[in-house]
RNA sequence: GGGCCCGUGGGUUAGCUUGGUAUACUUGUGCGUUCGGGACGCAUAGACUCCGGUUCAAAUCCGGGCGGGCCCA
């Protein structure tokens, strides 16, 4: 292949063909399993994956939430108590319907999200108001017929889910529970390089059964949002039916209110649409499989004394403590190059018989394409001083993106006149709470209402600023966002 | 939910209109020379998405399934 082609191939400006493409010569999915929407994880995506799930681990067991695992089914007649969630539901689930040769008498369906698994159960967990409050997750595959495009990490048939669940004694612990999982997702957006914004859901919107649900978005180079994540307070509307009731002080039983905070591999997708480039991904240090990856310059005559020297710099870093790949495999260096580059490694070390004499190393930064000679007697604090940098290059660069990519607009026409001047992005404006209003908003602008912003990360307070409602003019303290999303 | 396009070695593809022998590049494998930004030589391996129909004969024409992609609501 050419260069020309290569780069074609890889042309971030048509961002739909680019992510489909980075995603496939990166190796992070095989898309080539004969189920519409089902990937295969490939060894380097599943890692990436797996530290993604770890810093969400990390930051669960830190805020004293338990890791439990429910079973992949669930029986017709435990999924159908809430009336609400059926109805979001009911035309994306997946039906298990016959065992062996039998038809079952209670057909059971693939969990498309466990709160209807986990609720019966929790009704024996939960006695006393001395179990509260109950803080689990786990960390599963779900399934949902999804009937529209399907597209790797970003809308899939069988998904990667985070799910934590809790209980709670009264509304206020719940509502304290949500602000405890918004600043997890602070810690996790920062680990990730990824900005994102909290937008309370309008009442259409939210999740099926909930009382109100806060979606967690990004903004993604195509200027669509994509949704990382959602946050909902269930009230007592699933203890009622799942009679999840806990004995109080007061001898008094009472109704459990109830949380749930999810997440899925659109973190992956989210990471490789934001930061990758025309060269493929860019990975952020804390999820990178590989921090460092070895490049030996095997000069004629010297090739066992680099690659032996290249073998002590694996052994001393991996003591360090960093992830270190070497590739000695029989290829020119510069074949390499573009191999790593494609897969994102943050920092690429040269060390060929040059650096060797002179007691260096080349450190290659993937995010600016820069190259550096450092000492090797400092390698520790150069490795650790790289990934930061790598790591704060990537927010600060991810948050410029969302900074430009939202705009307060005033009034329809100029709404529209900023879109017809080629900006697109995240429109800011205010709202009245009309319907008809909110319907001609989203007609004249072509976007989809995403909700109300939230102040920041853990206040739980909505935006509010005087204005005026975008289509009547009406005056109103409601700030609202629309956008094209995902 | 409605409409349109596509499916040929691992990847990219020619051939399909007008039915008959499948093209090239790349990748893989082996050996050798190489190695500070996509090396080269020689040898070698590998494909018509599936089911049915038309036909002496189907990658090619027709129908359907599965899979991929696009547009509109």
């Amino acid at each position: 292949m050419s260069d020309d082609e290569r780069k074609i191939v890889l042309d971030k400006s048509e961002f739909s063909d680019w992510y489909n493409n980075v995603v496939e010569v990166a190796g992070l999915s095989e898309k080539r399993y004969p189920v519409k929407g089902m990937n295969v994880w490939t060894p380097y995506g599943w890692k990436i994956m797996q530290f993604i799930d770890s810093i969400i681990r990390r930051e669960c067991d830190a805020t004293g939430h338990e890791e439990v695992n429910f079973p992949l089914l669930i029986p017709k007649t435990e999924f159908q108590k809430e009336k609400d969630h059926i109805k979001g539901f009911d035309a994306e689930v997946y039906w298990v319907t016959h065992g062996g040769l039998n038809e079952l008498d209670v057909p059971l369906l693939l969990r498309p999200t466990s709160e209807t698994a986990m609720y019966p159960i929790f009704s024996l967990w939960v006695r006393s108001h001395n179990d509260l409050p109950l803080k689990t997750y786990q960390i599963v595959n779900t399934f949902r017929y999804e009937t529209k495009m399907t597209r790797s990490f970003i809308r899939v048939r069988e998904i990667h889910f985070f799910e934590a669940h809790t209980c709670h004694d009264s509304f206020e612990d719940a509502e304290r529970q949500i602000r405890e999982d918004c600043a997890i997702m602070g810690r996790v957006g920062k680990d990730l390089c990824l900005p994102y914004l909290l937008i309370k859901r309008p009442e259409w919107d939210k999740f099926a059964g909930a009382v109100y649900t806060i979606g967690v978005d990004t903004l993604m180079p195509s200027m669509k949002t994509l949704q990382l994540g959602s946050i909902h307070q269930y009230r007592e509307n699933f203890s009622r039916p799942y009679d999840i009731k806990y004995e109080g002080q007061d001898a008094q039983f009472h109704y459990c209110h109830q949380t749930t905070y999810g997440m899925s591999e659109r973190l992956v997708g989210a990471i490789v649409g934001i930061h990758g480039d025309d060269k493929g991904v860019i990975l952020p240090p804390n999820i990178a499989p590989f921090q460092f990856v070895i490049i030996p310059i095997l000069a004629k005559d010297r090739t066992e004394m680099v690659l032996e020297e290249a073998k002590k710099l694996l052994n001393e870093m991996r003591e360090m403590g960093y992830r270190v790949k070497l590739d000695d495999r029989d290829q020119r260096p510069g074949s390499k190059h573009y191999d790593w580059e494609i897969k994102g490694v943050p920092i690429r070390i040269e060390i060929g018989p040059r650096d060797i004499e002179k007691g260096t190393l080349v450190f290659a930064r993937r995010d600016l394409s820069t190259k550096s000679f450092i000492k090797r007697s400092d390698l520790k604090v150069e490795a650790d001083r790289a990934l930061n940098q790598v790591q704060d290059e990537l927010l600060r660069r991810a948050q410029e993106i969302v900074e430009k990519g939202v705009r307060d607009v005033d009034s329809l026409d100029d709404g529209i006149k900023l879109l017809g001047s080629g900006w697109d992005g995240i429109i800011r404006t205010h709202w009245c709470g009309e319907m008809d209003c909110a319907g001609e908003m989203e007609k004249g602008l072509d976007r989809t209402f995403l909700g109300f912003p939230m102040n920041d990360a853990g206040s739980g307070e909505e935006e509010k600023s005087p204005g005026n409602c975008m289509f009547c003019g009406r005056p109103t303290e409601t700030v609202v966002m629309l956008s094209k999303s995902y």
